[in-house]
DNA sequence: CGAATCATGTAAGAGGCACTCACATGAGCT
DNA sequence: AGCTCATGTGAGTGCCTCTTACATGATTCG
């Protein structure tokens, strides 16, 4: 029993028992699918970074699925407490502070690239993990509140829906994000950064609504 | 041997070697792809599908992800063919051959799943397969080139970087192609089809620059 | 305080897959 | 006909998922 000795990985193992397992199987499989992407994280090699048998994890979690689940719902936590922090609230006036959520969301997927990959292109069920969905909904519920704010500030004749602007720009920084912040086959160099282009194609999309610049 | 006599699957098999196994090998991974998302698909399975034992695959391909690779480079000759025939080289006048490429863009990843899978969500390596990075690019610059057109007929002083007003477009048609139209945990209900959403998105986008309607 | 209970961990194992290597087959060339 | 080489087979290694029966010890309750 090489792993029931010392604990080896992150969290301390004081005896049979190993007293938080649930949450040491979680920081482990983010900080595998970190290192080796998504297709990287295996339930054995999370066990075994907690210093249990690979039979230990399926007490806290029915299958892979439901423990890549868990990390989606709280990257989603995550996002949504990054986007309510750069909106703050549209301070210190909205246009800034939707811009400052864009730079939130290709933050995030740069800086969390293990939680992203769990969210985005881990393919997870929608019920693999209870509250999942809603997670993702509530993060969603940041980016419509404040389209919301900006339409009401649009000029009348021009006001779109509101629902509908938080879903182009999601889809803008959603596209932004899985082509060009992270690795994939159809990536190409840009010309400026991400956020930059996030940035500009905001900036194009509002102006047509009256809301920045040159409108 | 119950793969070596009558072949089963897809393709005829007529003796001990196969005749086209490379070919029904790429048939079965679209099918499989298809069928159960891109982690459903196994060499072993293709294997079977196709009538050959499970070592045979591997005189043809180094492993899964030069098999996927492949079907990820013929993913983007297909949709390089689609883009480009939805331009239709600029006809009847840019703008709406430009809205035609963006429903183009969401018809293959709704009627193509396997090969789009293969392409944006299995996370292949560039190098996988030869000629998958420039297949990628060939993709692109169909889009690319259309913007050009598009930008060289808007007023000067709003004329923005081709490029960048290709990048914008793929950003948005990619994102709404992967949140919307293939299923996610994040996946919600549009008031709208995706094609409909995208078709606005870029309206609004073109209007900025005195493309389109109410520029 | 001691015993029953139950959550949590282990051992063992069935079944599957990726990939490898030595060997078999037969297609195409000379 | 005989050679050669691409292509397919069989067998095997090692790893994975998930299950079942059993072990351990924390907790609860008489």
């Amino acid at each position: 029993m090489s792993w029931s000795r010392h604990g080896g990985g992150g969290t301390e193992r004081r005896g049979y028992h190993h007293g938080n397992l649930r949450e040491a199987l979680i920081e482990a499989a983010v900080s595998l699918i970190a290192a080796k992407g998504p297709a990287g994280f295996t339930i054995a090699e999370a066990a075994r970074q907690a210093g249990v048998s690979p039979a230990a994890p399926y007490r806290h979690f029915r299958d892979a699925d439901a423990l890549l689940g868990e990390v989606a719902l709280r990257g989603f936590e995550r996002l949504e407490a990054a986007l309510t922090r750069a909106w703050a609230n549209g301070t210190p006036a909205p246009v800034p502070a939707f811009e400052a959520m864009g730079r939130a969301y290709l933050g995030f997927a740069r800086d969390e690239p293990a939680y992203y990959a769990a969210m985005f292109e881990a393919h997870v069920p929608r019920e693999a993990a209870p509250g999942l969905q809603s997670a993702g909904d509530r993060a969603f519920a940041v980016l419509r509140e404040a389209a919301e704010r900006l339409a009401a500030v649009a000029p009348k004749e021009r006001r779109p829906p509101a629902l509908m602007m938080a879903l182009h720009v999601w889809s803008m920084a959603h596209g932004i994000a899985s082509l060009f912040v992270r690795p994939d086959p159809s990536r190409r160099k840009l010309p400026m950064t991400a956020e930059e282009l996030l940035e500009a194609g905001v900036l194009i999309y509002l102006q047509s609504l009256g809301l920045a610049g040159g409108g």
